[in-house]
RNA sequence: CGGGCUAUAGCGCAGUUUGGUAGCGCGUUCGUCUGGGGGACGAGAGGUCGCAGGUUCGAAUCCUGCUAGCCCGACCA
């Protein structure tokens, strides 16, 4: 993408409302402006990283052996008083009524509807295990939306359901969320640590919540540090062996790691104190083991090998997608702007042409730009007649990963510079070069 | 929902106390000079002062009502 055609409302100054870092940076760089309180409109450079997130989800779900769908937003109100949630979900439900004075409601999540669905279509074990899910726009009604897309009233949300013969097979399924969630994170650039929750207004007694540390968390962590040290890295998971994923989870969740909803300080004493931190955290997904109580409510039963009939034992597991994209910057900046890790980055490499209209510096420039799309690097090239400190304060506020500066002085020695985002390191290199080590950076991501 | 606060140009703000017809910085447009970390000079454009009503010769300024947004708390992925 050339920036004198890419819709970029960068901004050199704080716009008042925005309190936190993730917020501020996201006004600034022209990702997001808000719509209305706690809702956003996600405009280009917010968008493409929405979607490079949605596509690590959808990959490592699939990857699961979970099934893509797509349920709508809008929600009859039957189903939620057939399992006695319109009730009980109160002022955060939006409810809306249409022209015929039936309820509806704008969905906060799924349960109702999947079970629904589930119970119209699938009556036998032979069917099981069963996990479908969908990425799709939620509305919570929160008192006081704040912190930008952190906690707005819409948001981006991975919903999944599991429905399994018993719970033996649920735990399974729970098991294999646990890891499918571990890599999504780790691939995100994230270390993402799960901590045993309590469980909220979903129900259930099994339940993890996945926090990324970060100085503005809402959660108060206590956990031990060895946990840090831990890596899928590229191991290969075979999600129908079940001892393999119950043993990736006993390695993740042996480490004491808790939010304050669930911390044992007695227990905590156990770590050896070197180990032992304290820190706050930002919760970017739960896993739940909620057993029989949507099934019960609202009769979604299979029948077994044995021709009982039973209700279908059930989990849900969320990934919030729109509040990853802020979580990864609290994680991930420093004074100047965003670092994008490689995975998620909105355009891989920024091109910098430092005398635009030059003959020589556009040149190169084009030639670097048409190279690095036909390598499917994805650059963003800054073709703008700007100078050069507002084109580098451009690119370290959008936050890509690598940089190439083109200008008169190495042209001249027939070198460009390759300068990386997060150490701020720079080497000076041909352009063929430096196109060469940036697909080899992204080789593997 | 309780407490506090704000609303003036695209953004950040001053002006409101003491009423006299709106200003600064950034951005933006045009021109010239520039060209390796938000450059300089010159000339422009841009505002029903959140909305409605009231007081007054006259309201951004005073009064009443409303709306929207922000912060702290409770709540929350």
């Amino acid at each position: 993408m050339r920036m004198s055609r890419y819709f970029l409302p960068i901004l050199k100054e704080t716009p008042a409302e925005a309190q936190i870092v993730s917020h501020r940076l996201m006004l600034r760089a022209g990702m997001i402006r808000q719509a209305a309180a706690g809702i956003y409109s996600w405009l280009p450079l917010g968008f493409k990283v929405l979607r490079r997130l949605e596509d690590i989800v959808h990959q490592e779900q699939i990857r699961a052996g979970h099934n893509p769908m797509l349920m709508p937003t809008l929600q009859s109100a039957d189903l939620w008083r057939e399992s006695g949630r319109y009730d009980d979900y109160g002022e955060e439900m939006l409810r809306i009524k249409d022209r015929h004075g039936r309820d509806l409601l704008y969905g906060p999540t799924n349960e109702e509807l999947i079970t629904d669905i589930f119970r119209n279509n699938v009556h036998s074990y032979k069917d099981l295990p069963l996990t479908l899910y969908h990425i799709q726009w939620k509305f919570r009604d929160e008192i006081r939306p704040r912190f930008g897309v952190m906690r707005g009233r819409e948001f981006f949300m991975k919903d999944g359901y599991n429905f399994d013969v018993d719970k033996p097979s649920a735990i399974q399924a729970y098991n294999r969320h646990m890891v499918s969630y571990l890599r999504t994170y780790e691939r995100m650039g994230l270390k993402a640590i799960p901590m045993r929750a309590a469980s909220g207004p979903i129900g259930g007694d099994n339940t993890h919540e996945f926090l990324v540390l970060a100085d503005t968390g809402e959660s108060e962590v206590f956990y031990d540090s060895a946990i840090l040290d831990l890596k899928l890295g590229d191991r290969t998971v075979d999600y129908d062996d079940w001892g393999q994923c119950e043993s990736i989870v006993t390695e993740w969740t042996t480490p004491y790691a808790r939010t304050d909803e669930t911390h044992d300080q007695a227990v905590f004493e156990n770590v050896p104190e070197e180990r032992r931190k304290t820190s706050r955290g930002i919760e970017v997904g739960q896993i739940f083991y909620f057993g029989t109580k949507y099934s019960d409510a609202m009769n979604a039963k299979v029948v077994t090998q044995d021709g009982d009939r039973v209700p279908v034992h059930m989990g849900s597991h969320g990934i919030g997608v729109s509040r990853l994209v802020g979580a990864i910057i609290e994680a991930s900046h420093d004074d100047n702007g965003i670092i994008w890790p490689e995975a998620v980055a909105p355009f891989r490499v920024g091109i910098v042409n430092l005398k635009q209209g030059d003959e020589e510096a556009d040149g190169a420039c084009d030639g670097l730009y048409k190279a690095a799309m036909a390598l499917g690097l994805d650059p963003l090239y800054d073709d703008r007649s700007e100078r050069a400190g507002a084109k580098f304060a451009t690119m370290d506020l959008i936050g890509l990963p690598w940089r190439i500066t083109v200008g008169p002085r190495g042209l001249k020695n027939g070198v460009v510079e390759l300068t990386c985002r997060k150490t701020g390191e720079s080497e000076e290199l041909t352009p063929e070069l430096a196109l060469q080590r940036l697909s080899e950076i992204y080789a593997g991501i």
